[in-house]
RNA sequence: GGUGGAGUGGCCGAGAGGCGAGGCAACGGCCUGCAAAGCCGUCUACACGGGUUCGAAUCCCGUCUCCACCUCCA
């Protein structure tokens, strides 16, 4: 079949993918921990694994997409405290903000969210399972906290090749009785003060799961002790990944095939994160720029590359998206729509996603479509301009970036796929310009700059084209 | 201290031994009543110092700077 290539963190290098089972990929990635709504930075991470699962069904696979929502952990439960509020309405309330920023840049849902606190019995077991080989053991203080035994998994440290020995000596002030300072855990003691709702009982004490245990679980359930790709941000190969790695090997697992990581982004210099205080909302974000300008931005980079935020880049992004989109709108006009899927893909924009997700390169080959399609507009030569146009939306649909496609057709962008609104608005804008060209026949320039001025000063730009004025809402 | 990654033209951002990715901005031209949009052209870059090679942004050695992880983190 196809000849895609991916770059295993595990392996470090550009490997053929080849399925587990033919034709069909399973993809499972660590959503968020909802303690708060999404940033760009975590939206980044949706966006790369949105294009990924793209391009695999463009590829003719059918796809399973897993992306967890952990929904306990200690800061969603310190947040709640301070905000007065049960910690389940505060994760169920980000889990929400979390699905509008998916929905508002145009990500497929994934085939699965499954919530932490949905999978208890799952973890329950996999956590026996473990102290049942001795990979695992429970607090000797009768804590109720289990942990994951390192030094019983030779492999540990393997995804990250950190040695155990030379990591920094955990400041563990409070070891509890662990056998290693790196020991992790698996499952964490109810404490006195914490709500009862935040813990279930198990055969080691009440308590509530820890966060890498979560995902070896879930991710069991739902692809299966062996599946394709593991993805998440880069921060979280380690401790993370390692964890879920170690402890789902431990219990006999072979666990993902594949580790994909995207970069993160960066904003005056550091990463983007809560702690820092240097985070942007999706939903702040969104209200500056166009959210598929946005999207257009989070993907142009290759997804292995640090972000670098700056309004400055964000702006150009948009300005790049508006030529492509100018020239899909105005081509649209003349062949009154395609479809898109009539057109094969180019073989320079397959080769470039097939090599690793090259988005870069890929729309490299947009952008030089576009300017042959240009020319093709320009010269009224209106079947290769169907064929361009076509091919062009088709490479967008692609990368979710089709102006004309799913969801940004929709959302009253321009002058397509609007609704009632813009017929209004539309004819109010047309008589002006009947007025205005009236007034430049009788080459009266004066009033026809007026109108002009008067249109742009109302947010609508106007462009004479050979077919006569059109018009759009200026960006 | 340990483990990885990165430094590319005014800006963003690919590439990874020879063929000027692409975008944004700027400037010149064409088109236009003027614009806008578009098209054509200009701006020949790869942190620094050595080395290998016929040839290095790309490989090797050294130096500097930055980022991520080793603690919750997409």
């Amino acid at each position: 079949m196809v000849s895609f290539r991916l770059y295993d963190t595990a392996t470090r290098e550009i490997r053929d993918f080849v399925p587990l089972t033919p034709g069909k990929v399973g993809i499972y990635h660590c959503g968020l921990t909802v303690q708060g709504p999404p940033h760009i930075g975590h939206i980044r991470k949706e966006v790369v694994f949105d294009v990924l699962r793209r391009w695999f069904v463009q590829s003719g696979y059918q796809v399973t997409l897993v992306a967890n929502v952990t929904d306990i952990e200690d800061k969603v439960l310190a947040k709640a405290a301070e905000a007065g509020m049960q910690w389940w309405a505060l994760a169920y309330a980000n889990e929400r903000s979390l699905d509008d920023a998916y929905a508002v840049l145009g990500c497929i849902p994934p085939t699965y969210q499954p919530r932490a606190t949905g999978h208890i019995p799952e973890m329950v077991e996999l956590m026996t399972e473990l102290v049942e080989r001795g990979h695992a053991y429970p607090a000797p203080d009768a804590s109720g906290d289990v942990y994951f035994d390192v030094r019983s998994w030779p492999a540990y440290g393997e995804l990250s090749r950190q040695n155990i020995d030379d990591m920094k000596a955990a400041e563990d002030a409070d070891p509890r009785g662990k056998r290693d300072s790196r020991d992790f855990a698996l499952w964490k003691g109810h404490k006195p003060g914490e709500p009862e709702t935040a813990s279930w009982t198990t055969p080691y004490g009440r308590g509530r799961p820890g966060w890498h245990l979560e995902c070896s679980a879930m991710a069991a359930k739902y692809l299966g002790t062996e599946f394709d790709i593991h993805g998440g941000g880069l921060d979280l190969r380690f401790p993370h990944h390692e964890n879920e790695l170690a402890q789902s090997r431990a219990a006999g697992h072979p666990f993902a095939r594949y580790w994909m990581h995207n970069a993160m982004v960066n904003l005056g210099g550091t990463k983007m994160s809560k702690s820092v205080g240097n985070t942007l909302l999706v939903s702040e974000v969104v209200r500056r720029i166009r959210p598929v300008e946005l999207r257009f931005y989070l993907v142009s980079a290759h997804y292995r590359s640090i972000l670098e935020y700056t309004e400055e880049a964000l702006e150009e992004a948009g300005s790049g998206y508006r030529r492509i989109e100018g020239y899909v709108l105005r081509a649209s006009e003349v062949t009154g729509g395609v479809d898109p899927t009539s057109e094969p893909l180019p073989a320079a924009f397959t080769a470039a996603m097939d090599d690793d997700l090259g988005v870069p390169e890929a729309l490299a080959v947009v952008f030089d479509a576009v300017r042959e399609g240009n020319k093709l507009l320009a010269a009224g030569d209106s079947s290769d301009l169907r064929s361009n146009l076509a091919s062009v939306r088709h490479m967008l649909g692609v990368l979710g970036l089709d102006p004309l496609g799913e969801p940004w057709a929709e959302m009253g962008d321009g002058v397509f796929g609007t609704a009632r609104l813009s017929g209004v608005v539309d004819s109010l804008v047309t008589s002006l310009l009947k007025r205005r060209d009236e007034a430049r026949r009788q080459r009266d320039f004066a009033t026809a700059d007026a109108i002009r001025d008067q249109l742009t000063e109302a947010g609508v730009a106007i462009e004479d084209t050979p077919a006569g004025p059109r018009w759009e809402l200026a960006p």
